[in-house]
DNA sequence: CCCTGCTATGTAACCGGTTACAGAAACCGG
DNA sequence: CCGGTTTCTGTAACCGGTTACATAGCAGGG
């Protein structure tokens, strides 16, 4: 077994009090004393025991994270700009998947008795867990989700480079713009529609919506085969990049030429869709994580006052699947 | 304050004993004590510390896992695969990414106090620092890396899939072939070179190496201003994906065209080989971080006899970039 | 020389659970 | 009606630390 503070007291002929202290400050022990300690731990190979620690300090020196899924490059993203920031704090994270499992809030639960806080990302766990585990006094903050309300949210933002995102396709000419995605699914779906139909209107040009079946590559592809080939839009931008790629692979083989046929835009900006040469929109993602371990310090360090609510720009990168002008480079 | 056994027990009107066996195995408790106890419980809003349980039970139920970063689509797919078995076993999941830091050794020994086991990828720490955790008995497993004695261990195929990747170019009529990558960096590099080479001599072609500042794409593109254009090999096999769309981008703004003047070969199949039409090597992440998984549970229940060393097969993906025949789709 | 104040240390009470052991109550067959 | 089980519950000793409080020793000032 492995040496606790009582056997290392021991050794060194101190009580165990000494050895805490001579552990944690070593300035508040005398020389002597110290090195006798110093020995007999390293003697034991001694390292205090976190758990004892943690139960006595009543913390946990740990956060956790929690996110659908960490297969796409976007979440994945957030959780290293989020470690990044609390381990320079001295936490640990803890991490947790959902997977759209139905049994992701008592898992979410279960987690927030292991960390001194949370950081809940995207479409994992309804807001009715978030407000009790709120009530319960655990900190908490959301990221690109809605904001729920006294909760500390981190978000990109949407709606406004949506509308640009609208004003460069009329700019490319596009008439009809049909949208790829399914607003129920998430908020920040919903809000990318809505900046595309309020930039659209101001263009004067149209808007259809398209649901999918999933946001992936898959959903891209199922979604080119239900296409009419006879009555194609100007211009479908997709809800994220997954699903123009998807798209565009299907579209290819059905002899559609993007962007002579048709222009295609995706948002995210993942790696892939550097290499497709997809339009698309940038977000912060590192920044995302980042700031959401930050809040979390805040609050739990008791820095915080009201609520906050913050929302990270983001850009409109222009490739030439809606820009034939930009040619085959980017 | 939330609300302690002791509470409950009183509330309850039994001893914190009875409290404790209620919340773990009701069908020991009478029914009505049960009742009152869940009574009390429910009232109070009782939620049995994780702390106190875990020092009691002398176990953490959370596993570690170490890696270099996230930020490549690599390591975040075996942590995925990881995080999918651990939680399904009732483990959490603490993550640690040491971007190459100093201090990692520390980092990943402090970690290692929080849970009941470790895994280690990739080129983390050094052997050292793992054998000393294995001395002081804690449970280890490590992959993407090169075995270390009496530690579990998973990993990809490498040389054989290299060896195939040599005879696929020599096959494609490539006679001189260049390696991009720092074999130092990792074993994994080295492996592939090793079998790289050996299927090269065996069909009587030549390997030269190239080291590379990094294993991006900064570091592909580096490279491709580095060779010279009048001496280009047949053929470019780089250490990863990320390398070799770094060089193909920056080879084409210098009007090389591959395939045609130059193949070219990544490692990993990540996304955005696919859409680069990349030939490339698929490995199975996920069921890697899925097997350490199983592994280091194995370990941990006292299941495993004599350290195990899984390896796992990988696949020679053919697409374009190195097979002209191919045209322009996989 | 005594009193005061400071430093270094020990004692013991936590933190919030689990569980070995023992005793009480209820139930059983003979 | 009695001894032996079985079932349920309580007592108390852990798990391995932290820390409030008490105390002893010692230096310094009056």
């Amino acid at each position: 077994m492995t040496a606790t503070i009582r056997d290392v007291a021991r050794r060194a002929g101190v009580s165990i009090a000494t050895v805490s202290r001579a552990m944690r400050d070593p300035s508040i022990v005398s020389a002597q004393t110290l090195h006798r300690v110093q020995e007999a731990a390293s003697d034991l190979d001694y390292t205090p025991s976190q758990l004892g620690r943690q139960l006595a300090e009543r913390r946990h020196a740990a956060n956790g994270i929690v996110f659908p899924d960490l297969s796409g490059p976007y979440y994945a993203e957030v959780v290293l700009g989020y470690e990044a920031v609390a381990s320079e704090l001295g936490r640990a994270v803890l991490i947790l998947a959902t997977h759209g499992r139905p049994a992701a809030a008592e898992m979410v639960t279960r987690l927030a008795g292991r960390c001194d806080g949370l950081v809940v990302l995207g479409p994992t766990v309804s807001d009715t867990v978030l407000l009790g585990l709120a009530a319960r006094g655990v900190p908490l903050v959301t990221a690109a989700r809605p904001p729920v309300a006294g909760v500390d949210s981190v978000s990109a933002e949407n709606a406004g480079t949506a509308r640009a995102l609208a004003t460069h396709l009329a700019d490319q000419g596009a008439r009809t713009v049909l949208f790829l995605g399914d607003p129920a699914l998430s908020s920040d779906v919903q809000e990318r529609l809505a900046g595309l139909e309020a930039g659209a209107d101001a263009a004067g040009i149209g808007v259809r919506v398209l649901p999918v079946s999933s946001m992936d590559e898959e959903g891209g592809a199922r979604a080119a085969e239900g296409l009419a080939s006879g009555d194609l839009p100007d211009a479908i931008a997709c809800a994220n990049d997954e699903l123009a790629l998807g798209l565009m692979t299907a579209l290819r083989t059905r002899g559609v030429v993007v962007p002579r046929d048709l222009l295609v835009t995706g948002w995210d900006d993942i790696m892939a869709a550097r290499y497709a040469e997809l339009t698309t929109v940038r977000q912060p993602l590192h920044d995302l994580g980042a700031t959401a371990a930050r809040f979390l310090d805040d609050f739990i360090a008791g820095r915080r006052s009201e609520p906050r609510h913050e929302v990270l720009p983001t850009e409109l990168i222009v490739r030439s699947s809606s820009s034939p002008a930009k040619g085959d480079n980017q």
